[in-house]
DNA sequence: CAGTATCCTGTCCGATACTG
DNA sequence: CAGTATCGGACAGGATACTG
């Protein structure tokens, strides 16, 4: 976590990101949790790591709505750690890097898979647009500034798009695609 | 970076990619990058991050074959920063992150989003599995040891499993699936 | 302009001991 | 079992000064 310049007030969503995942334990507490662990001596058996660690990191995710603290055991008082639907919708993120190690720092072949619960088969992550269907890792999509960015962001990213031809989209409203968007 | 327990030592994809690029900067970085931005005072002038930090992040993302340090002028000696296809297939992660963000912490509206270079139109990033076509987010995926994993993954996974029917897919050949994978 | 060299601070983390 | 309390170390990051 950044002293001063905090990423909390930082405008770009991938800055806020970071700040609320970005730590390395945070990231792989959700992998976990998504592999249905949910108790605090599974996430520490899982992962080695200190118990004041785990506690410290556990209630961070909490804090930051990613893990719901909920009572199991009456008494003697047990706590179990349930992810949110907003770390539900982090997935994503988390098979997009699973994908990347595999492809690129897993030379041996991969230790973790996405498969297909009906039969087994590997998946093959791809990121594409909802509405069209096309990779957007292709040249055809770039990144481009909002209606919320800051004069700074701006700039930013006027000064890329010089030369690239790309436009300037802003302004937008929120929901400009929404409304022919086929329903999920 | 974790001392003893480093990442690097983890068979699982997920902390491999967490050890290469898992520091605040090195996305904010590579996030730039794709913008289009390439020189030493771009960076700086664009994250407000001290020269010092600079080069320690950028020499690391070189070493991890993220950036081509490059010359591109003689006298003076000049260098640039340029993506290497490693980096350039991170970009899913960046876009997962960036989605996410967008809808979990920008209530005021987003500051960066996706467009479509050629109509503006605004995406909207979904990961899916390339063959099939669906959603990698429903219930229908889960994650599961592959052929490298450890025993150790390997007894977090069948724990995971238990009651949830999951069945243990593991032990196929790396490329299984792409016998009959559609050419891109 | 593109860095390098120093110094300093914050805090993330590990190890360990202890508790209901 | 599920944590809390305390201590110490390593290192990322900030500030600043300096160089070709």
């Amino acid at each position: 976590m950044v002293a001063k310049t905090s990423f909390e007030t930082r405008p770009c969503p991938i800055a806020r990101s970071l700040d609320d995942v970005g730590e390395w334990w945070s990231i792989l507490l959700l992998r976990d949790a998504f592999q249905g662990l949910k108790r605090f001596d599974q996430f520490q058996k899982s992962l080695e790591i200190a118990p004041n660690i785990l506690t410290r990191r556990l209630n961070s995710l909490v804090e930051r709505g990613l893990f719901e603290k909920r009572v199991y055991c009456e008494r003697p008082l047990r706590h179990e750690y349930v992810l949110t639907a907003k770390a539900r919708d982090f997935r994503p993120v988390l098979l997009s890097l699973l994908a990347w190690g595999n492809k690129h720092l897993a030379p041996e072949g991969p230790s973790l898979v996405v498969v297909d619960k009906a039969d087994g088969r590997w998946a093959e992550p791809v990121l594409v647009d909802r509405q069209s269907g096309r990779q957007l890792d292709s040249d055809d999509f770039t990144m481009a500034t909002g209606p919320m960015a800051t004069e700074r962001m701006r700039q930013r990213y006027r000064f890329a798009s010089q030369g690239s031809g790309l436009p300037l989209v802003d302004n937008r409203p929120v929901d400009q695609n929404r409304e022919e968007a086929p329903g999920k």
